[in-house]
DNA sequence: TTTTTTGTTCAAAAAAAATTGAACTTTCAA
DNA sequence: TTGAAAGTTCAATTTTTTTTGAACAAAAAA
């Protein structure tokens, strides 16, 4: 069977596309690879597909399947969704992706801000115990 | 000589939490350590520093600092500055917070974003060549 | 010119991060 | 119950990224 005979063939590219295209996205904003293949594949999706889906049709173990699951959900960007009513567990992408954004910065970006928050304030402090006063005014100056 | 009754002390403990400010910031955004240290100690020094002083400072190799400086003036984050007229080469921290993201989207984020819209593209081409309507119109909405 | 100081480059080493795979749970059906 | 299917966890491995250090280049001083 020649591929431009099949008509799936076209899908499969596209597929492959969107998942190369998440892929980047993730490594841009720091997300491991997976991770984007994962929401690529499920975001490609027309019908919800299984952990055992993505373990077979990216190529990945499924310990990674699981983990990278983990983590989109926690995102927001994937969700587990009811389907053929059997005991399987579907996932969708959840498309919203101003959700995926608002979650990868609520999950990844806000916690090592609040901490550098803290040390800023720790920094002020210390700032009362700079005894030269010039010294101490550049450095009001710059934690400001 | 005790710590407490030292007139620098302070002075280096300010300088040590900076650093580890600005290195916990690199992270976040997806840069060595060794750069927002760099960044740190300069933005924490009233003075322009040499490359030497880099190195002994942050306990660093020279080939470190010298990427690592190389990187930071590719952001615009570090400058080069006249200083003492002697022939070593002195940099200071540009504290335009503003510019330093700018710079860091300009070269780190926008490169990707550039390779990511033209496979959109070429994405939106490969639509063509769907058959199926209905999967069609699915990856239209998607790809939208 | 020769030597010294300063800085760059890049292959190799070290460190960090992602991925695997196997052992372990859990859940449901037989 | 017991067994099979589905999913999680985590130590070990693999891969990727960062850092080092030594060789090299450039430029100024001796």
């Amino acid at each position: 069977m020649h591929p431009s005979d099949h008509p799936d063939t076209e899908k499969l590219t596209i597929d492959q596309r969107l998942i190369s295209f998440f892929r980047d996205g993730a490594k841009i904003i720091g997300l491991p690879a997976s991770v984007g293949e994962i929401f690529g594949l499920l975001f490609a999706s027309p019908k919800p597909l299984t952990m055992a889906d993505l373990v077979e049709r990216l190529d990945i173990s499924k310990g990674s399947a699981s983990q990278g699951l983990k983590m989109l959900r926690t995102l927001g960007a994937v969700r587990d969704v009811e389907y053929d009513n059997d005991r399987k567990g579907y996932f969708e992408a959840d498309i919203e992706l101003k959700k995926l954004v608002g979650g990868f910065i609520r999950e990844q970006v806000r916690p090592h801000m609040d901490s550098g928050t803290r040390k800023l304030g720790e920094l002020e402090q210390d700032l009362d115990t700079v005894s030269d006063p010039e010294l101490r005014a550049f450095y009001e100056n710059r934690i400001k």
